[in-house]
DNA sequence: TTAATATTTTAGCCAAGGTTAACTTGTAGG
DNA sequence: CCTACAAGTTAACCTTGGCTAAAATATTAA
C-alpha cells in the first residue's frame, strides 16, 4: 500500500532516492564497525609516534591531557596495545613502540595528513579542519584518499 | 635533550608538523567521542526513516537484515531509542519515529545526501562513496558541510 | 481452528572504553 | 638519605554494542 501498483524503479523526481539492495546496505555498517575497532589504537600509536619525535619520550601523563581521558584510561589502553604487540614499555616508564606500532603509526599519520591537508585545501579553517580529520581519518577508503590528494595537489599549484 | 637548545618554533623544512597545544589537541578527540555517542542513534532513526517512507513499515527483521547485525542487538538498540524517546512502538509491532526522532532522521539524513553527494562530485565511486559516507557524516562539522555543499553545486553546473 | 513458521523479546555472555579511588613506584630537594 | 610530590598502576564500577540460545508472540496455511 506504497504507492503504484509496480514501483520497480521509481521514475525521476519522485519521493527520494531508494534503498540500496539490503546486503550492500549492511556492508556499509560493516565498514563503519570494523573501521571503530581500530580507531582508537591508531590514534594512540599516532600520538605516541608524535610525542616521541617532538619530545624525545611519551609518558602516560601526556598521552592522558592530549587525550582528554584519566591516566587510568591510558594505562588500561596500552595494556591492550601490548597485548597486541604494537607498543612495549617497562612499569613506570616511557612507552615505545614496535616495528608493528611504528608501521601502523606511519600509516595512520600518513592518512591523517592527507585528510587535513584536503580540508584546509577546500578552504575549512585550520580549527575546524584538525577536528572533523581526527574524526574523518577513519572512514576514507583509499580510493578517496587518492583523490583528496590530486584534489590538494592541484589547488596548491 | 632533543635537538637545538632554543627549539621554539622549530625552522621550516624541520622534523615533521608541530603538535598542537595539548588543551586544543584533546578537544579534537572529545569532538570525536561526542560523535561516537550519537552515530548509532542516528544510522536507526535515518533508517526507520527510510524503510517507513518506502515500505510503509520498519520491523526489526528489517533493520536487523539491513545493519548486519542479530535481531537482538536490534531489540536492545531499540530499547535505548525507546528510553530516549526518539522511538515509540508496541511489543512485537513496527517501529514509529516520535516528533524529535523524525527531527533527528531529517537532520541526518540532509546531512548524510550532503557529504554523498560531494564524494560523488569530487569523482569517487558510488560504491566507495556510500561506504565512506555512512562513517564521515558523523564527523563533518557545520562549517565543513557548508563548504561541500557550495562545492558539490558547483561541480554540478 | 490449529499447527507450523516467522518474528520479536529476553536472558546471559563478552570486549571496549570510559570513570573514581586507593595503592605503588619513581624522582627531586633539602 | 629521607621525604614530599608526581607519575603510573590496579580495582571496582558503568554504559554501549555486539553475540547466541531460548522463550514468547504473531502470522499464515492446511
Ligand atoms: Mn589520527
Ligand atoms: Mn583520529
Ligand atoms: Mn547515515
Ligand atoms: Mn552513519
Amino acid at each position: 500500500m506504497t504507492d503504484s501498483p509496480n514501483d520497480v524503479t521509481p521514475d525521476r523526481l519522485s519521493k527520494a532516492d531508494a534503498l540500496p539492495p539490503s546486503d550492500q546496505h549492511a556492508q556499509q555498517y560493516v565498514a563503519v564497525r570494523n573501521a571503530h575497532e581500530t580507531e582508537l589504537l591508531e590514534d594512540y600509536v599516532e600520538l605516541i609516534a608524535d610525542l616521541l619525535q617532538h619530545q624525545g619520550e611519551a609518558r602516560s601523563t601526556d598521552i592522558a591531557a592530549r587525550m582528554g581521558v584519566s591516566q587510568a584510561t591510558v594505562s588500561k589502553t596500552v595494556a591492550r596495545l601490548k597485548a597486541l604487540e604494537l607498543v612495549s614499555s617497562k612499569p613506570y616508564r616511557s612507552l615505545f613502540l614496535t616495528k608493528k606500532g611504528e608501521a601502523m603509526a606511519a600509516m595512520s599519520h600518513q592518512r591523517h595528513a592527507i585528510v587535513l591537508k584536503f580540508l584546509r585545501a577546500l578552504g575549512v579553517s585550520d580549527r575546524t579542519a584538525r577536528i572533523d580529520a581526527e574524526g574523518m581519518e577513519h572512514h576514507v577508503s583509499q580510493e578517496t584518499l587518492d583523490i583528496m590528494q590530486r584534489f590538494t595537489r592541484e589547488r596548491e599549484r
